[in-house]
DNA sequence: TGAATACATGAGCAATCGTTCATATATAAA
DNA sequence: TTTATATATGAACGATTGCTCATGTATTCA
C-alpha cells in the first residue's frame, strides 16, 4: 500500500483532473453521450473559450477524445477507469 | 449520470483532497497502519508542519480520525470510500 | 515550577489554477 | 473570394494552494 514519490505524483495528477467542478460537470456531460464543445458549453452553462480549455487538459490526459467533423468537434469520454472513478466518488457524495 | 452544479463541487471537494502527492503520501502511510504526525513525517520525509497543516485539512474533510496520547496525536484513515478510491486509483496508475 | 517535547496554527510567499478577453485557425456557406 | 461559424490558444488577472518560518498550546518529565 506504501507509494513512492513518483507515483504519488502520477495519482495526484490522475485525481487532479477530477478536482475541478467545471471538469467534472464536462465529464458528467460527456459520460451522457457525445458532444460538440459548442453543446457542453451550453449543457453546463459555461463559456465555449472555459471549456475548451478544460478539454485540451483532459484531452492531454487522455481522459476524453476528440472527433473532428466538418467545423465541429465532438469529445466523448476515453477512460473506463476515470469513468469508474467518477462514479464512485459520486456514490460517496450523494449517499453516506 | 448528470450532475448539478452543487453536486459537482462536493465531488470537486472529495476529489480535490486526494490531488496533492503529500496528502496522497500521508494517507498511503496511514492505510499501513495509525501512525503519529512525527512517524508520518519521518515516513514520507517531509517537515512535521508541512503534515499538520495538510493533516488539518483531511482532518476537517473526515477523511483521518485523530487520537490523542499523551502529547502524541495518532492519525488513521476514517473513510472506506475513500480507502478504495485511493486503491482504484492506484490501480489504474500502476497497471493501464 | 521550569524545561523539553509533540503538535497546531498564523503569516507570508512563490507557484499553480481557472477564468475572461482578444485573437488565431480551420472549415463551411454565400 | 469574402463572410460567418466552431474551436483553439495566448496573455493576463484574481484566487487558491502548499510550503516555510515563527510562534502558540498542551503535555510530560525533571
Amino acid at each position: 500500500m506504501t507509494i513512492n514519490e513518483r507515483t504519488s505524483i502520477h495519482l495526484a495528477d490522475l485525481f487532479s483532473a477530477l478536482s475541478d467542478p467545471t471538469r467534472l460537470l464536462i465529464l458528467s456531460a460527456l459520460l451522457e453521450r457525445e458532444m460538440s464543445v459548442g453543446e457542453v458549453a451550453g449543457a453546463i452553462g459555461m463559456s465555449e473559450s472555459a471549456v475548451s480549455h478544460q478539454l485540451r487538459g483532459l484531452r492531454q490526459m487522455r481522459l476524453v477524445r476528440p472527433r473532428k467533423v466538418g467545423r465541429q468537434v465532438f469529445y466523448c469520454v476515453d477512460d473506463d477507469h476515470v469513468a469508474r472513478l467518477f462514479q464512485m466518488g459520486l456514490d460517496h457524495v450523494v449517499h453516506g
